[in-house]
RNA sequence: GGCGCAUUCGUCUAGCGGCUAGGACACCACCCUCUCACGGUGGGAACACGGGUUCGAUUCCCGUAUGCGUCACCA
């Protein structure tokens, strides 16, 4: 038989498998199992294969399909070339392999056509079961035991035709020549189930290894109730693939080290199915956002700015190109993901960048420093900066105004400007201001803040 | 309810008989500072409970409690 693990030549061969249902979205905690089994094979120089489990015909649709494909596409999560040279195994395309296992099961007593009674058909297939003691040992939790007698003759397919999962299962991981067998922890009690097939059908056991859930903030199971499970709806929300992956990876494993970012590459060096935690994990946004923005650091200004030009799109009017490249930076320092960027622009956050402000001149004088003097420093000020000889930089820029502003108090002379620029008591600094606004701009607002005060 | 799995700061976790129980996120304070953000420094915060085993238990064993999973002609 092919799909024997032979104890010599194979032995160290590793074959894994990710099988999601295209019944639903590719949510959370499948992306998380796609993962480890994708580290476990990449460590292992093995193979992973994608397969579609879609013997429920009704639920299955195409659309849950795409939306699984686009989302491991999406996470850089690669399935191999199956062995017949195909990219994708679907269950619903080997109706005539089932069949014929099927067949061999009934003929040789192992199952058999039962007699239902006010069920949906009045015909299924039941496994006989042997009703044996079935102990596995478990690469994450030892040896966990199941007395199979408290599993009765359980169906294994609605007919001849039609095989269920368990099966099917079975069946496919024998044919693929499966070797581990990484999967969510609420899969242990189907595991002496499809041990039994196995032992009928004559196919090799595969190694266990069941991986803790991904619970909600109440620690019940993660569900759309909760708020966004897709993993589309990260990639909406304008996350990083990296950070997401980052992130998943570390929820429910650890590297034994104090280190946190690693690439996907990284993380397939370091992984250890040893080292997966047994206990459940609680999915939190806010530590994704700070994994998300550490990633955000890593990129180029180039990759950062189109992506920031893209959130703000639909924004009217648009904000100058060469603007936005100096205020990139800044931008960047006050997101934890591509969403943020909408939301500050709703908040109005970014309108200085846009035009000039509507400045409310009771708010133009610092504390108590009387109107006449806040516009001669706005004027002093003015004039500094238009005596700017070179490039019109940062260094420049605070250069011409702090020696003014150091004399005449710093709040006095930096508050009005930076008032006078964004328009908002909460603001980045003036200096940077400037420097993004460019010096027509700055001395144009300078002097359209300065006339309000007279 | 039966069976199974789990249980260290609020959260993710380190720990694999002897530690002031470490780190990260979040939170708080201070510093930086014209404001905000960033950054820096510091702080509070945990071994579910009860029995054993042992000179000594967070660590090993047994109970209890709690949580979760599963008991489909879904996967």
């Amino acid at each position: 038989m092919k799909n024997r693990r032979d104890t010599n030549k194979r032995s160290s061969e590793v074959i894994v498998r990710f099988p999601p249902s295209p019944t639903g979205n590719l949510h959370i905690g499948g992306a998380r199992t796609a993962l480890f089994n994708y580290l476990f094979a990449k460590k292992h120089g093995g193979k992973i294969y994608l397969r579609l489990e879609d013997t429920d015909r009704e639920r299955s649709k195409p659309e849950f399909e795409r939306n699984i494909l686009d989302g491991l596409a999406w996470l850089d999560l690669a399935a191999d070339t199956l062995p017949d040279g195909k990219e994708l195994w679907r269950q619903s395309e080997r109706a005539d392999v089932y069949r014929t296992h099927l067949k061999k099961l009934v003929a040789s007593g192992a199952a058999y056509l039962s007699q239902e009674k006010e069920r949906e058909r009045r015909e299924v297939v039941r496994f006989k079961n042997p009703g044996s003691l079935i102990t596995f040992h478990d690469i994450i939790r030892g040896p966990i035991t199941f007395d199979t007698k408290e599993l009765g003759d359980f169906v294994i397919a609605k007919s001849i035709e039609e095989p269920l999962y368990h099966l099917a299962v079975v069946i496919d991981d024998a044919a693929l020549g499966i070797t581990h067998v990484i999967r969510g922890e609420d899969h242990i009690s189907n595991t002496p189930r499809q041990i039994l097939l196995q032992r009928a059908l004559g196919f090799a056991e595969p190694l266990y290894a069941h991986i803790p859930l991904i619970l909600a903030p109440d620690r019940s199971k993660l569900s759309k109730r909760h708020g966004a499970v897709a993993v589309t709806e990260y990639r909406e929300q304008g996350y990083l693939p990296e950070a997401l992956v980052n992130y998943l990876a570390l929820l429910g494993w650890n590297p034994g080290t104090d280190r946190e970012i690693f690439s996907l590459d990284e993380l397939a060096e370091q992984f250890d199915l040893k080292r997966v935690q047994r206990g459940g994990a609680i999915f939190n946004a806010e530590k994704l956002n700070w994994i998300n923005k550490e990633w955000l650091r890593t990129l180029p200004p180039d990759v950062s700015e189109r992506a920031v030009r893209s959130a703000l799109a639909t924004e009217t009017p648009r904000i100058k190109e060469d603007v936005l490249a100096r205020a990139l930076p800044t931008i960047l320092e006050r997101i934890g993901k591509w969403g943020d960027v909408r939301a500050l622009a709703e908040a109005g956050e970014l309108d200085y960048l846009r035009a000039a402000p509507k400045v409310d001149p009771a708010h133009l004088p610092w504390k108590g420093e009387p109107i006449e003097s806040t516009r001669e420093h706005l004027a002093e000020a003015a004039g500094r900066l238009e005596r700017v000889a070179g490039a019109f930089s940062k260094d420049a820029i605070t250069l011409a105004l702090m020696p003014y502003a150091e004399e005449k108090g710093k709040g006095n002379v930096l508050w009005p400007v930076r008032f006078a620029l964004s328009g908002r008591e909460k603001s980045p600094d003036p200096f940077t201001l400037a420097y993004i606004l460019g010096k027509e701009e700055t001395l144009r607002r300078l002097a359209a803040a300065s006339n309000l005060l007279s």
